[in-house]
DNA sequence: AACATGATTCGATAATATCGAATAACTTTG
DNA sequence: CAAAGTTATTCGATATTATCGAATCATGTT
């Protein structure tokens, strides 16, 4: 691990947590000089990785790292196979679909299609929500055993609302529960009134690199088995265009 | 300038370039040893800015620069003012309308509002054009001479159609035009078939921070007198909500 | 106007990244 | 099926390079 650029990235980190930072403040949140601080900072600045404003001198991303994002999202072959797959899988539910990748501890959402009724709908790719809160995340994590015992192991299971799993081996119930099915749920567990389904995609070597879920108001819960059916199928012709044998693929080890 | 994070950023570059690198194509491209960019590419790989893939060893951009590239649009207040006025500005043209932000000699497109008539358009945030090609980049750069001055005396200004501006002079005497109408405008330069008219956005200060532009097909041109007016009128409310005393703001010095 | 705060520059120091060589994991070829 | 070639990865000596404290500069505040 090479130092510079670690805490390189460690500040493009502190700045996603704050709209923009002075100089000092990054250094403190670092624990490092802020001359060393500044040496960095300079160097991303040049890149446009980060920007310094104007007038109050502070810092802020730039606008290389949009770019790069955007980039990365063509580059997905699961974002790709996905997009047609949800837009039915939308119109035969009357549900918003995700489809996430596993970052971390986190579910990146790499795929929205909003509602079909048309409604004006915050777009929601980019943003990240904790596994263990999340229909996405305990999809991916019961065919992921290794990821899921790191997830086990955490000190702890933050609570988003008062329904977030917060028991690590409540959540391993759970997880088996999932495989069961292959289908994942999620009720009020990351956002109120938002509860939802999920089932995981694999790829070509029977990974599961991703998955996808509906996002329903929890007014309509429990969902009709017919959006069950319509999520299972979505994930299975997902995973099939990806070159994945069969579906769901159970976890090896 | 630290030389690693320097580097380590580069990588991020090239990778953008291409879907997916293996190491030593990395290192071919920056002309490096390999362990010297393996040491790199890990740190990068540890963070999720880039991602192994894990049969064939290959790398690419990782959901971590996707993250930071949401939190980018999120801090930018020009998007902010910018999404309620573009979608008046779509309504009342019926054409698409972009907002970008100058990156080095490209412009970023920040906001994306559709053409209003609903057909499936593909989302633009986040992609680049180069200044010298769109109505965008010269309504910005005719307001900020300084970047103007490094645009023009570059060593060639890139043809990316047979109507692109190459000569630096021509280009100068457009922006000076810009200046006496406050737009810009762009016919089959950038793309073929694509035409549309821009203008700058300034803040609170009178900085040229932005410019907003509407898009329409070539076949439409010239626009009417009605979609420039309420182009106007847009940047001017936008540049408003920044804080800005008045619009144009001409360029000092 | 003097002071305080924070950003930036500079230069000596030693910690750290670098690079070549060796190894390990695969793939292709004979 | 073996062997050669390719590619990623590890390791350790070396000197380049990042680091950090102090000094300077720029801003804004009392």
């Amino acid at each position: 691990m090479i130092q510079s650029v670690d805490r390189a990235i460690r500040i493009l980190g502190v700045l996603q947590g704050a709209r923009n930072l002075s100089l000092s403040e990054i250094a403190g949140k670092l624990e490092l000089p802020a001359s060393t601080v500044h040496g960095l900072v300079r160097t991303l600045a040049v890149h446009g990785m980060i920007e310094q404003e104007l007038d109050s001198g502070r810092y802020r991303l730039g606008p290389a790292v949009l770019r790069l994002g955007n980039v990365y999202l063509d580059t997905l072959e699961l974002r790709a196979r996905t997009s047609t797959w949800s837009e039915e899988l939308a119109r035969r539910t009357g549900c918003a679909v995700r489809t996430g990748v596993l970052m971390g501890n986190e579910i990146m959402i790499i795929h929205h299609e909003p509602r079909p009724d048309g409604s004006r709908q915050m777009p929601e790719v980019g943003i990240v929500i904790p596994v263990h809160a999340s229909a996405l995340g305990k999809a991916l994590l019961a065919y992921r055993p290794a990821d899921a015992a790191r997830v086990l192991a955490a000190d702890e299971l933050r609570a988003m609302t008062g329904e977030t799993i917060v028991e690590a081996a409540k959540l391993e119930k759970e997880l088996e529960a999932v495989l069961a099915t292959g289908v994942a749920t999620e009720c009020d567990e990351a956002v109120l009134s938002e509860s939802g389904i999920a089932a995981p995609v694999f790829d070509a070597a029977g990974r599961p690199i991703g998955a996808v879920g509906v996002v329903a108001p929890t007014t309509d819960w429990p969902l009709p088995d017919s959006t069950l059916d319509a999520l299972r199928e979505a994930a299975r012709n997902i995973s099939r265009e990806l070159g994945s044998a069969r579906w769901p693929v159970p976890p090896t080890s």
